[in-house]
RNA sequence: GGCGCGGUAGCAAAGCGGUUAUGCAGAGGACUGCAAAUCCUUGUAGGCCGGUUCGACUCCGGCCCGCGCCUCCA
């Protein structure tokens, strides 16, 4: 039985799918005016890896993430770069799918982007506004009124007077409370036509937190299974999403409410507004992406996550002593067999709120009983794997991948040259050539393994 | 100020009321021409103070420290 811990409820609860066999799945995605960085690559990793776990326990998953292609942000950066709303976004969005397959995830089944739902945003907000909810204000904006919600502050845990609005931020004339959220903006002069749509409450563009309300009834229906993302979205991004759609359906929402915890550099929150984050792409110039991947499973997701060189490393280290325990398993997809008592320790780690960390041990020591004369269990170490997205490449080419400067500049060609001066000095017992050849590659960033088969060679 | 999360061995990171987590690093040994990889052996970790219990890292309370949210942010 699998268990999830519910934001909602803040503990883990039994899952039961709403219809039988089939989960329906909603995650906040990226705001596509810049590349992504580390924290984006752990909600796009974390919920690939929730969903290959649903899939691999025999549901079918519907899984949307969306795509945040209007906003404040998005105006201001195309206008500085003096182009159309449609081609920056257009281009960050070709990025974000680079980095996403670079890490091994998979394609949501839907990746809606919020301009392609601008009707279905009008129509809630509409809905809203009957229902009583939702106000004008002077400056001809929609808000919602936020004290007519009952339920309001439930996800965060908050009451509407523990949130003092206003504390630390000046609060907008024109809100009947300071935490009253905008669902349309009026059209401002200055802005571009790109941003202006129709409605009956005239020119303008939707808020932040419509789209998702709107996208996800649309696409998964009115109340839904699995709704997650980053932790700082449960407020108020989450908290306003139930509100803006239950106050419009009448309807529950969604079942479990989601967060993964952040990535930290130097123990404090790598974010955008700190400026200490680490894109994607900049990463993937020194680490393997599996290494990424590997990197971000290997925590639990709701924990925080501290970045540093050193920690990829001991990631990536630990990383090749699965790879290690893989070579010579031949290729080919296999199925998990899970009668193993291995499989099954991963099961029921997984089945504990995604335990990533304790399934990732059981993989090391299938590793440890593999390298002791057990090749089948190397098979299924590497199908095990597969269900986390990990060890499906040929061990060969992941142990002699590396940073483009590691290898000390060497091509294969070179190495295998080296290799082969090497045995001929063997050969001729001459040890003392035989080692400088190889202290050589060494210091250049190659190792030497000679086996049974003959001298094979890794990356450090 | 309000709300919430966490403090585990050199580093990282889990589960668990009593039995080896796991990985990296370290030490010793096997193997090897020497190495590497691998295997074997090896670490009396659980912020502090109380309480519950036959027994607590694991439950309860207090304290200290760190972090997050309360504002756009994954």
């Amino acid at each position: 039985m699998l268990r999830i811990h519910n934001t909602l409820a803040r503990e883990k609860q039994d899952f039961t799918p709403i219809r039988p066999g089939e989960v329906r799945m909603y995650v906040c995605g990226m705001t596509v005016y810049d590349y992504c960085h580390l924290g984006h690559a752990r909600v796009m990793v974390v919920f690939d890896m929730v969903r290959r776990w649903l899939r691999a326990s025999g549901l079918r998953v519907t899984y949307v993430r969306n795509i945040t292609d209007i906003d404040d942000k998005i105006i201001r950066r195309a206008v500085e770069n003096g182009e159309s709303i449609g081609a920056l976004t257009g281009r960050f969005i070709g990025y974000m799918d680079e980095d996403a397959a670079a890490l091994g995830v998979q394609k949501p089944d839907h990746e809606p982007r919020a301009t392609h739902y601008v009707p279905q945003m009008q129509d809630m907000i509409g809905r809203l506004e009957k229902n009583g909810l939702a106000y004008r204000t002077a400056e001809g904006d929609v808000n919602y009124a936020v004290r007519r919600f009952p339920g309001y502050g439930r996800l965060s845990g908050k009451s509407l007077d523990e949130l003092r609005a206003g504390e630390r931020v000046e609060v907008d004339t024109g809100k009947g409370d300071p935490l009253d959220f905008v669902l349309w903006k009026a059209a401002k002069d200055a802005e571009p036509e790109e941003v202006k749509w129709d409605s009956p409450w005239g020119r303008g563009r939707p808020g932040w937190h419509i789209e998702c309300s709107a996208m996800g009834c649309t696409l998964l229906g009115e109340t839904f299974d699995i709704h997650g993302g980053g932790q700082d979205l449960q407020f108020p991004h989450h908290e306003n999403e139930i509100a803006q759609t239950e106050g419009a359906t009448g309807k529950r929402f969604v079942n479990t409410w989601m967060h993964n915890g952040f990535v930290r550099v130097d123990d404090e929150k790598m974010s955008k507004s700190l400026g200490n984050f680490f894109t994607i792409r900049e990463i993937l110039k020194v680490f393997d992406a599996e290494v990424v991947r590997f990197f971000i499973l290997r925590a639990h997701y709701r924990s925080p996550l501290n970045y540093s060189d050193t920690h990829m490393n001991d990631a990536r280290l630990a990383l090749t002593r699965l790879y290690t325990a893989l070579k010579g398993v031949p290729p080919g997809a296999v199925d998990v067999d899970w009668s193993l008592p291995h499989a099954q320790r991963f099961k029921a780690a997984m089945d504990d709120d995604f335990g990533t960390p304790e399934a990732v041990a059981v993989l090391f020591e299938m590793a440890n009983e593999a390298n002791r004369g057990n090749p089948a269990l190397a098979v299924q170490l590497r199908a095990l794997g597969g269900v986390l997205g990990l060890l499906q490449r040929d061990p060969q080419e992941f142990l002699q991948s590396g940073p483009a400067q590691a290898g000390g500049g060497l091509s294969e060609a070179e190495i295998a040259e080296r290799i082969q001066a090497r045995l001929d000095a063997r050969k001729a017992k001459d040890y003392a050539e035989a080692d400088r050849i190889r202290k050589a590659l060494a210091e250049a960033g190659v190792l030497l393994e000679d086996g049974p088969g003959g001298t094979s060679w890794r990356r450090a």
